[in-house]
DNA sequence: ATGCGTTAGCATCCTTTGGAGGGG
DNA sequence: TCCCCTCCTTTGGATGCTAACGCA
């Protein structure tokens, strides 16, 4: 066995090397190994590829602490295959391939099927390999010394195990560690909101340019010259009904339909007038910033932009139409990924939001849409899913992943394999297997058995134009994709089949208004995709069988927008903490709403001076109200509407305790207005309210052990059983305003401590008033006024829980006095502090230059020699003084009579030879134009300098 | 597939009123 | 001797919320 410092190199060199490899030698490499196991065919080539990566998933989820060995193992694995064949080739394959194993998943596809072989061969399901996603948990691997046989075969290593040779991990994982969550930080969490609120704003964005779009009168145009004219009339009833768009949704239906992806970037106007001249739509246009999108996973996307024809289309012939889209945002809560022991978990680099299956889709460095999966719109869009698994796996360079948000959306992310240190196109994998996963391996297993073959075909080249779903061979998934293809070709198949985003799932749709539909008319959800009209009711769980979450459901018109998720959400207690805050977003659509209520509002108004709009938010008002009762108990946790009894928390009641509207598994379910938070007397104090007398508790709780000892019996005026070991709660309406003892004389009334507790101005007693202001207590004092510390809450300090007080609680007429006195002690104060401020100012300035001169003295005496000079010459003569200094004869006199006194007063240091300057406060000038001031020794010298 | 009960981890709430020692 | 200031040290238990997990 190598050193790990050795490994370390030569991963190194493989790595140029691998990343300097051709395709081209790579299919050779694929090639030599095809031959040397014989009748290797390509389909199981890619089956034995899917198992590898399966069976990476699975170890990732598993052990991290065996990453390490497994790595070994897969040395040994990989290393035993060459025993079929000895060719020179395969023995320097047979060098690197230990490395390359431990490489990024960039060379997966090198790694994949050159190990394939191996397995099949050797039928193993024991010895897995696992690759080292980042070099720098190589940093992290000890490579046990020791002699190894690298050609060692799989049974090699069985026969050694036997034989008594075991190699011992350290480090065994704890599974109980390996369970540990790690719950998302309050950073995170803002992070979170903010990515959702930026990529919500994005979206709308987004539906008002479609909907501009749809605006557009060549287009509309051009489709009514497409319309046959018997169509045309449909709409000229004057009490439009859903019965009569069928027609034209049909028609829609049949002449636009899905074609590949168009991975050209050009305007949504343009690429909707492309699609009207081919009569072919992709699943998802690119228009304009891709960044805009950030779809989890644009293979799944029914078509924009026929649902945009369509709605062009109804424009066209004068009907009110919005243009309706799930804003399929990033989500608001942040993506956790397992935290792993020892730090050895997946890089956290690239992790979080962007990485994870809500891909931010951005510049053509970071593709969304692999080769393989941008072939896999080709005919068969059922396999695009599956198809970008593949992209992943079979890309020479790219990095497999499988993202954690699997168990809800079910995407995989997709990188592209051009830039390996694009953050977001860094991948992760963990998690221990959940739904999700399965679902997701057998769809990475049936688009590998496709795409491997159809890749091989193509000799490997990155840039893979189009695949179809041609396999011939056998595959043991066909059945599955066969069911696939027909649920996705079903005009109404939203199919649940392998739990995967389909095409079909309801992203876009149109919403006519159709007078005809009940007294005052109605919205009628038109997917001209899926050919269904008035479905308003399957959205819901059209979507869910999509794993498309609800939240936002937003319709375009007039260049405005309106949230009408209400119209297809009828469980909205499942969406409600996956939307952002309502104020925001109300504040945030209330401009785009006037817009679209005028956009859509007819020249007639209804009764009562009530408009369309208004009318319709009526309707999803009332919708919201009547949400039917959840028939599970969890539901009614958070429940907006609803509540039983038991998700009460301890410090809640049900008061008045009714109505009852219904029951769940036996519980009544009551009105969540009900739900009334009780307080002990004391907080409620604080708010300024204060329990009536004669008030039974209207809950007491035990009170925990801890807060029993050394709490003193509390008065109990009630007797509702033993006192020690219970807290009273009231509810608000056993509670009265507060009334304290009003100010009289001139005294602050007090409570027992001397205080008064001023939580807020509620609490102060009348007559009263708070001054916060510092240092008040000497000056009531000094004026003799009643006064009482104002103690406003509390700080834990050392260890223990410290009243905080600001301020003073004096009697109202003492507040002029005292806030008079407070002003003069101030400037009082203040002019204080200055001198005090400036005489330590100067004191400081003495002591520098004291200790310059005393530094030039020494200078002169021993570095330069001159021994002799007196300290006296150095400062008025010495040119090398950094300050300014002029000597001033003159005003030597003026000051003579002052030298004695200073002298005296002054700290001299007056040595025999050497006169100690001294600088005097009064004679000193400030020149206030260049704010320099000059200082002057009685001996006549003078320093100026200027004050900072 | 879904719901329920349990468990665990983490975030947040709740608690609540010092005392020794030195210097002026 | 009294008063004032500084320093010491930096809670922790209960509860709520959420997610995972096993089971029905």
């Amino acid at each position: 066995m190598r050193t790990r410092n050795q490994a370390k190199r030569q991963n190194q060199s493989t790595a140029n090397e691998d990343s300097l490899k051709h395709y081209g030698e790579m299919e050779s490499l694929s090639g030599c190994k095809d031959e040397a196991s014989g009748n290797e065919t390509l389909a199981n080539i890619s089956r034995g590829a899917v198992g590898k990566l399966l069976k990476r998933v699975n170890k990732s989820r598993g052990s991290r602490g065996l990453k390490t060995d497994d790595s070994y193992l897969c040395k040994q694995d990989t290393m035993g295959e060459p025993e079929n064949g000895s060719s020179e080739a395969e023995k320097q394959l047979t060098g690197t391939t230990v490395v390359r194993t431990t490489l990024d998943a960039k060379c997966c596809t090198t790694d994949v099927l050159q190990n394939v072989p191996s397995e099949l061969e050797n039928g193993s399901t024991d010895v897995q390999c696992q690759s080292i996603e980042r070099e720098d948990e190589l940093d992290g691997i000890d490579w046990e010394d020791g002699p190894v046989d690298t050609l060692k075969s799989e049974s090699n290593v069985k026969e050694d195990t036997i034989n008594g040779v075991t190699v011992e991990f350290d480090a065994p994982p704890d599974p109980s560690k390996q369970k540990t969550v790690r719950r998302a930080t309050a950073e995170e969490k803002e992070l979170a909101e903010l990515v959702h609120k930026v990529n919500l704003l994005c979206l709308l964005a987004r539906g008002r340019l479609v909907d501009r779009a749809c605006n557009d009168p060549l287009i509309q145009a051009s489709l009514l010259s497409l319309l046959p004219a018997h169509l045309l009339k449909l709409t000229d009833a004057p009490k439009l009904t859903a019965n009569a768009l069928a027609p034209l949704v049909n028609w829609c239906h049949s002449h636009f339909r899905v074609r590949g992806a168009n991975d050209t970037e050009k305007p949504f106007h343009s690429a909707l007038a492309s699609t009207l001249e081919s009569q072919e739509g992709t699943p998802e246009e690119n228009f304009g910033n891709r960044f805009w999108y950030p779809v989890p996973d644009k293979s799944v996307l029914p078509n924009t932009t026929v649902a945009a024809l369509s709605v062009a289309l109804f424009r066209a012939l004068n009907l009110t139409t919005r243009f309706v889209s799930i804003l399929d945002v990033a989500s608001l809560k942040p993506e956790i990924e397992k935290s792993y022991p020892s730090g050895k978990g997946p890089s956290r680099a690239g992790s979080g939001i962007f990485s994870s299956s809500t891909l931010m889709v951005a510049g053509p460095k970071c593709s969304p849409l692999s080769p393989a999966k941008s072939m896999a719109y080709g005919k068969h869009n059922v396999s695009d899913k599956t198809s970008t698994s593949a992209g992943q796996a079979t890309s020479d360079k790219s990095r497999e992943t499988i993202t954690d948000k699997s168990n809800k959306r079910m995407s995989a992310s997709t990188s592209d394999a051009q830039d390996d240190s694009n953050d977001a196109c860094i991948i992760k994998k963990e998690r221990p297997k959940r739904k999700g996963d399965l679902e997701f391996e057998m769809q990475l297993e049936m688009a590998l058995s496709t795409t491997a073959v159809e890749i091989a075909r193509n000799t490997m080249i990155s840039d893979v134009k189009d695949v179809g779903s041609t396999s011939s061979n056998v595959s043991p998934f066909k059945k599955k994709k066969i069911k696939a293809e027909e649920c996705s070709t079903s005009s109404h198949g939203i199919s649940t089949a392998v739990g995967s985003r389909k095409v079909g799932a309801p992203l876009y749709w149109a919403e006519v208004y159709c007078s005809g539909e009940n007294l005052t008319g109605k919205w009628v959800h038109v997917d001209v995709v899926n050919a269904i009209t008035d479905g308003e009711q399957n959205v819901e769980a059209a979507a869910a069988a999509c794993k498309l979450p609800l939240r936002y459901v937003v319709a375009f018109a007039g260049n405005g927008a309106k949230d009408v998720t209400r119209r297809y959400c009828t469980k909205w207690y499942k969406i409600a903490s996956e939307r952002v805050n309502s104020i925001w977003w109300d504040a945030v659509l209330a401009p785009l709403k006037k817009l679209e209520s005028v956009a859509t509002s007819d020249v007639v108004h209804f009764a009562q001076g009530a408009t369309r709009s208004s009318l319709e938010d009526m309707e999803l008002e009332t919708r919201e109200l009547t949400e039917p009762l959840p028939t599970n108990q969890q539901a009614y946790r958070s429940h907006h509407l609803y509540i039983i009894e038991r998700w009460l928390n301890r410090n809640q009641i049900l008061y008045p305790k009714g109505p009852v509207l219904g029951f769940c598994s036996g519980h009544p379910v009551y009105p969540r207005s009900c739900v009334r938070t009780l307080q002990r007397k004391e907080r409620w104090l604080r708010e300024g309210l204060q329990v009536k007398a004669n008030e039974i508790p209207a809950k007491v709780l035990k009170r925990s052990g801890k807060q029993n000892k050394g709490r003193d019996v509390e008065d109990d005026d009630y007797g509702e059983g033993d006192s020690e070991g219970t807290v009273a709660l009231y509810g608000q309406w056993q509670t009265e305003p507060l009334f304290l003892p009003p100010a009289v004389n001139g005294i602050v009334p007090k409570n027992e401590r001397g205080q008064v507790d001023v939580w807020s101005e509620k609490c102060l007693p009348p007559g009263t008033v708070h001054l916060r202001l510092p240092r008040l207590v000497p000056i009531a004092k000094r004026l003799q006024i009643d006064f009482s510390p104002a103690m406003v809450g509390f700080e834990f300090r050392n260890g223990r829980s410290l009243p905080v007080y600001e301020g003073i609680v004096v009697c109202t007429e003492f507040k002029d006095a005292i806030l008079e006195a407070y002003a003069e002690e101030e400037v009082r104060r203040e002019a204080k502090e200055r001198r005090r401020t400036e005489a330590e100012a100067l004191s400081r300035w003495y002591q520098l230059l004291s200790s310059l001169i005393t530094r030039q003295r020494l200078h002169n005496r021993y570095v330069d020699g001159a021994s002799s000079q007196s300290a006296v010459n150095i400062a008025t003569s010495n040119d090398k003084s950094s300050f300014l200094a002029g000597g001033s004869e003159n005003t030597r006199s003026a000051h003579q009579e002052k030298s004695e006194i200073a002298k005296s007063n002054s700290p001299s240091f007056v040595l025999a030879e050497n006169h100690e300057h001294v600088f005097l406060v009064e004679d000193q000038t400030v020149d206030e134009e260049s704010s320099t001031r000059t200082k002057r020794c009685l001996c006549g010298f003078s320093v100026q300098y200027e004050e900072l």
